[in-house]
DNA sequence: CAATATTGTTCGCTAAGCCTAACATTCTGG
DNA sequence: CCAGAATGTTAGGCTTAGCGAACAATATTG
């Protein structure tokens, strides 16, 4: 079966269970699923049982969801197209790497394989999307990401940003406006606890910069 | 209202009603629609008054549909995302003129407006997609289409190709293996009435070609 | 360790789009 | 100009994806 003969809503569900155990273990619920897909328990709820009949996750009543061997794949498909098209959209047409993600969460549902492999021949096959994040292979292979957040990333040391989160266009734009991307290289300074503020400073730059909570935990990094 | 508001399939019906009287005033019936679409003539009649009630075609229970200055303006959208998209597959990514109407077919519901005017630029304005239609622009205005079909043109004369149906992949390829795209002028040998048949010369070529009805339909010509 | 809070599931409903079968209307050709 | 053919509509049913309300199970905490 193909990732395309999904209806839009598995390809959701799928991805964003595979989406959330890529960078960390924490254990998918279906409030979680229902929160970030908008919609509410009942209809997660229904919903993973149709993949559970489909043999894409297993799943038994208030029991843990993951994803069996073909979910994963059809999983990791979708990664794949969503990665490509943000890199497409930023490297083609000139879109901000904070404007990508919503359209590519439309148009992954859309394309067909033909296109999708075309896109990555015109892009030079890309190993990472604008965020830092990795995209998978046609194969569904992928070099793992590696690095912490940087809200918990050991202070003193100097490290390399890998990968940023998509979630919050805002915040990209923040990013943006400091020149913190992927790739960047900064130190940091301390993490002031209960402030739950993180100090760090740019390579090649004088100033420090605090981090909140939010911002220093969409920020994964690696020690350099 | 924005044509994004719309349904997929209100969406089709729209453009299909716009482009069928764009080149002939055929007038538009439910079973063709059905056709065209490859569904039952409930799921249309149904469609249809849907549209009525939302006041984007006029239609009475057996009476004619038309579109209303609403529908109209959304159908024109329709068309200005498929032929763009067609347009931006075969000269951004290489795919050629045959395979690009299924991929629009899909893309036209799915991709933004903002996407549609980031393609616009980026491909310099285009006025015409590769089978030649026009493209219209963001406010909906065209230049006019002229020309008749191949079929009834006048033979004996020497004539440009305006346009050429994207309707049937595989005859866009047999055009493609004679060079019969969009501007080749070719002068009109005769019409063979009860064959069926219109024989014409490419400017610049030396034998005649042959074409049967569904060929010699499908090709608009204007007089040079 | 029981009571309560949280989380997950079932049930019954809605709306969109599609279908078939049955019925209504309009067209057309003796 | 009327009968049969062609076309269009209505009625009723199916599926998918969503909802809230009510109920069930699990977790938490006093």
């Amino acid at each position: 079966m193909l990732v395309t003969d999904l209806s839009n809503s598995a390809q959701d569900y799928l991805k964003l269970i595979w989406t959330a155990t890529e960078w960390s273990a924490t254990p998918i619920t279906v409030s979680s699923i229902a929160g970030r897909l908008g919609v509410r328990p009942p209809t997660v709820s229904d919903g993973i049982k149709k993949l559970a009949a489909q043999n894409l996750v297993t799943h038994a009543p208030y029991g843990s969801i993951e994803l069996t061997a073909e979910g994963r794949k059809h999983a990791v498909a979708m990664v794949r197209r969503h990665r490509l098209l943000e890199t497409f959209l930023v490297q083609s047409l000139g879109y901000g790497w904070d404007e990508v993600h919503e359209e590519a969460e439309i148009l992954e549902h859309a394309v067909s394989d033909k296109l999708i492999e075309r896109i990555d021949q015109c892009l030079g096959h890309p190993t990472r999307d604008p965020h830092g994040d990795p995209i998978p292979s046609p194969g569904g292979q992928q070099h793992q990401p590696t690095g912490t957040q940087l809200s918990v990333a050991e202070a003193g040391s100097t490290v390399t940003v890998t990968r940023i989160s998509d979630a919050d266009p805002e915040l990209l734009r923040y990013f943006t406006e400091l020149g913190l991307t992927p790739d960047t290289q900064l130190s940091i300074q301390e993490h002031r606890r209960f402030a739950d503020l993180t100090t760090i400073r740019l390579r090649g730059q004088e100033q420090n910069i605090d981090l909140g909570a939010s911002a220093s935990e969409a920020i994964w990094v690696v020690a350099v």
